[in-house]
DNA sequence: AGGTAAACGAGACGGTACGTCCCGTCTTGCA
DNA sequence: TGCAAGACGGGACGTACCGTCTCGTTTACCT
């Protein structure tokens, strides 16, 4: 995510009028978020402190960010997709899972992450713009990167037929959020490893073997 | 959660010294909570507005609350503990855990959880006597009822005996309020049904049968 | 001006509900502004900087005045009533004329008045609140006071009897604001030496003599 | 007032390089500078209004005036110059008194003039450039006009010898735009036919006749 | 005809102030 | 002591101007 201001898609015809804004100055910005929201949580992170942090004024924040959300969205997310996709597939079913289960914890643990994400879900409930950005987010990448993991399980026999992967999406992403976020009662090995065994083999005891 | 203020003790030697506290104003106040929740969100309910609502003065607020967050978490909460208790216990796991489940997507998407649950959780993290009062609301009851279902499927040896109740819960918590509060996608019967056979099955193919 | 706030009277039923408001809150807001108009000057004085000066928060001056105008007026004009009533009344007229005119030269040359007065009337334009104020501190005090300076020197027989006292204090009032404030260039007893010649004798060469 | 751009006398060394200003963007600028005065008041005319208004760009009405407050000047008092200088002078000084009167009771009641009036004198507070410019408007040209009046009035034996013109100056624009501006009391006839009395015959009654 | 320099529209930018809102605490007087 | 009312400090909000700046483009004059 590079070019701020996605909610107004520039119409203008030109592709430059006026002076162009210095991408530096949204980086000073994004950078000043990202360190407020480690030091100091997302609540105490305030438009007047990220100017400052960042040498600029609240004004040129605004220009560029609708509000506060939008820019610890950006901060927190925004390099997300250019990181993340790098996941490996192995081709062992089991063996992929597992890490696409241990990015979600680490992604989840990331310390700009650990500290926006709530903060952010709890904003999205007003804002519409804000909703559809955080589904884009898990949506365009990862549930299509489970999908593909998934079909592929399903090809070599070792996924049943029928599993529905949204539901297996909610299941993963849920409950990496919530170990990660909110119970952090879990180790990240101990999170995975349960996770990744009840979804592999269910709860349920097997009548043979 | 009948008796508030918690952290103060109130130190007072005799039991009852001055005027009484008019348990209307309780009641009062979290009536007024739970309406406005419904009506504008966590964010926009300010205590200024819960006292106009309730026909009190902020004063009286913050001699029983020590903050918006804990006024919200008992008013959402605070009448869980009495009316969630009536789980039927068929005796069958699956059918069990299928209302265990329903319970709580249910849970999570009464009205005024659904408003209270993000905004209490973002508050969480700088709050540690509200950390510990969510953390006792989930565990001290529900994870114990969950304990209590598995032990009685393992003993009928429909559970795996090495099943990690506490991962199990983790699943199903995170799982029913990403799906309820965050992801919104699928229907409520959908979302039961699908958790509920991920979790019995797994995901995994059977090698025979 | 002691009771700030004259803009909404107080339709409150009871004389004290609530916590009052520290009088020397607004001693030391009016204090502020004072310092403030005579250092930096009308328009560099802001909100802020009052409020920084008296020790005070800026929503704690919005409560007691609705604009930075009608702070500067009453911390300017606000003691004008009191101080200026103590006008002679020799019984002479020119005499008493030539001190009315040297009270009004001096009073528009108060570093305080000095600094607020262009500003305020400025701002009066846009803010019928501030006109009615302006008109009436200098209606109430100040045109009365002439009507009755010049119906003692009628009846002495030295002032015209078909004189207007509306134009006369027209002329003085103009004259002695554009004299002081904005024209500058007479030292004040010359001004007041001309002026009270000019308005006794006119510019008219007498006849005979 | 024709040439703006007085600050900088442009440095340049050929009389003309590069591409020449458009004298329509000056005028238009004025246009629209007159329009918002009369339409919304000093305070509320912005350099943005006032570009957007001129279909011109801030920095263009920047290149020809140093601030607001001399762009408003000039589209407000710079073709007063031109226009006002056609007094008649009849000989009769009372006459040409009046006609003085009327005609400047008329200038600062021009839409334009009463809209701007006020807001420069404030400004011209921080403003030394300002305050020349201001003197020069009302020097060059009205408080000599007077002179010649006053000294044709002294010729003919009409006007006492030892009338201070600097002092009539003061009281006859002062109380004019006090009357028209501040005051709004009387009609212009009134207040000119009071004034116009006032100062030929003072206040004082006569002893004989 | 091409080069050069300024005008020009557009809009970024730092800065400053505005007036509002909410928080959590406090200070009254009355019950 | 409870309670209503409301003052209060503090802090953040989002907006509006100001005057300056940096772009790319245009328009004239001058080689």
């Amino acid at each position: 995510m590079t070019a701020p201001d996605r909610g107004i898609p520039s119409v203008s015809l030109d592709p430059v009028r006026g002076r162009p804004r210095d991408p530096r100055t949204d980086e000073a910005i994004m950078a000043a978020t990202r360190q407020l929201l480690t030091d100091v949580g997302y609540d105490q992170v305030s438009m007047d402190s990220i100017a400052r942090v960042a040498g600029v004024s609240r004004p040129t924040i605004y220009r560029r960010w609708p509000s506060k959300a939008h820019v610890v969205f950006d901060a927190a997310f925004g390099a997300v997709g250019d990181g993340g996709a790098a996941l490996p597939h192995s081709g062992d079913f089991e063996t992929d899972l597992r890490e696409f289960i241990r990015g979600a914890v680490g992604f989840w643990r990331e310390p700009v992450v650990e500290a926006a994400t709530l903060g952010i879900l709890a904003e999205r409930r007003r804002d519409s713009d804000l909703q559809i950005r955080t589904q884009q987010l898990l949506d365009d990448r990862i549930r299509g990167e489970l999908a593909d993991l998934v079909r592929a399980g399903a090809d070599q026999g070792v996924v049943r037929a029928d599993i529905d992967t949204d539901a297996l999406f909610t299941v993963l992403v849920g409950t990496t959020l919530y170990g990660a976020l909110i119970d952090g009662r879990d180790g990240t090995d101990q999170l995975v490893d349960e996770l990744c065994s009840l979804v592999m083999r269910g709860a349920q005891a097997r009548e043979k073997e």
